[in-house]
Parts: structure tokens; sequence; C-alpha cells
DNA sequence: TACGAATATTCGCAACGACGAATATAGATC
DNA sequence: GATCTATATTCGTCGTTGCGAATATTCGTA
């Protein structure tokens, strides 16, 4: 994996939260909608470019695309999350995501199921 | 300081090896070129980049341009910084500039001599 | 097999970045 | 003050990116 493409993952702020969110698990689309408060349009665009490098996987059930990080991240990529992380501590905007996250993870228990099914959260 | 902009200054290849070679200390404007061995107009304008930023300071020693990291850089950059050194610590490339800069600075003792005068080994 | 839900892709556009070429500036020296 | 040296800035161009709008795809279900 290029470190370049690492950084230019990193330099917009959805991307950097979509992958900041993910150092706490796996996610579908739809949440990432909720939490991050953006058109689901720009939410699959981000995603798609971090799949495009790498950054991402992603894994379909039924309607629902599951994203995760990588299972095994190369060095680099490991690294600059774990950097991440330890510069977004403090912050009031990454805060607050983790805050929703919490909040739709304590809300169904299909992310803890291994994703066995679909996530029952998502069906309006 | 921002954490986008600094990863917006770490995704160029030309900005990232100049990073990495101010984490050894302060360097002028024609030890870049010598080292990176690009044009000056590039240097120049990736400096520049930089500066508007906040990731590098400046001082001027008669013709010569001195370029350092700030002097207590926030904690973002300064964990991005040492996560980039992790990162590059067995890249060829990376290990090549080092070792050039290694060569500059044993040729000449400016750089220890806390710059009171103008760098010797780049008057040609 | 038609439809709805979740998500992806394409398109057009405005903004930005990288680069080389040309030009400008600032300080030292004669 | 003319000139040289080190460095900075400007300009034109080209490729990339971010975004919203529109459209397409994929799967489950009736």
């Amino acid at each position: 994996m290029d470190l370049i493409e690492i950084y230019q993952c990193l330099c917009d702020a959805t991307r950097l939260r979509i992958l900041h969110l993910l150092t706490r698990g796996p996610l579908c689309v739809c949440h990432f909608q909720d939490i991050l408060n953006v058109p689901q349009t720009k939410v699959s665009q981000h995603l798609s470019y971090l799949r495009k490098r790498g950054l991402v996987e992603v894994t379909r059930h039924a309607n629902w695309m599951i994203y995760r990080l990588p299972a095994h991240p190369p060095r680099e990529l490991e690294a600059n999350l774990k950097c991440l992380q330890d510069c977004t501590a403090e912050d009031k905007r990454f805060r607050a995501d983790l805050k929703k996250l919490a909040k739709i993870q304590s809300g169904c228990g299909w992310i803890a199921a291994a994703l066995k099914d679909a996530p029952a959260c998502c069906q309006s």
C-alpha cells in the first residue's frame, strides 16, 4: 500500500470521519448517513474512493453493504489509524460521531452478532 | 492547526520527503535541491505551500533561506511526523535521502554551528 | 415478474493542485 | 548603483477532486 495514497485518503473530512468510525467496527452505509448527516451519494462516493485504494473492504448482506477496515492492514495504515485516533481523541466533532455511533450500536445488536443477518436497525 | 491541512501537506511525495528531512534538522533550499534532485522552482513552491499552513518556519541568512519545523509543533503535527518516521524507516527512497543528507551535513558544519554564518557548502 | 429499498455509478461543473517556464525580489559584493 | 546569487512568485495548462443531480444496479418480496 502506498503511503501517499493513505494520506490522500485522509485529507478529506468526510473520509476521515468514516475511517475514524470504522476503527470501532464494521458499519453499513445507512449508518454513515445517519451519523455523518450527509447525503447518500456523498457517502457512497467516498467509500468507493477508499475501497479503490484498499483502505476499506466490503461485503454484501442482502441489501446492505457492510464496510470495514481490512482484517490485516499494512503497517503504514495501522500506524496512521492509530495516530488518527490519538489526534481526534479530544475533538468535539469526532467525539460526537462516536456518541451517535454508540447510540446506534446499542439500538441493535447486529454488529455484535457477527453480521449473520441483515441489520434490523436499518429497516425503516 | 487543522488536521486536514496536515494530511493535505503530507499527500505529495516531494513535501513528504521535505518534511522527513526536516525532522533531522534545519536545511536551506539548495540542500533540498541537491538531496531531492528536483528543480528549484518546485522546491520553493512546496516550501511555500508548507509555510502557508504553518508546517515549516523560515529565517533568512544572507541569501540563504533556512527552513525548519516549528519549535513547538502542535500535538497533531508531532504525532504525524513521528508516524511518518516509523512508516518510512525501511523505505529505500527515504533512506537514500537521509544518506545524502548525512553526506552534506558532514561536508560542512554550519548546521551544528547554529546558523551563525552563511552555509559555506552552499557557495559554489 | 414487478416493485421497493439500499446502495452504486455517471455526469457536469467549479475548485484545487502540480509543474515547468518565465520573471521578480532581496541581499552581497564590486 | 550594477551585477551576481539564492530564492520566490506568477502564469498557463493539465489532471484530479468534491459535490449534487440524475440514473442505474442489486437484492428481497409480494
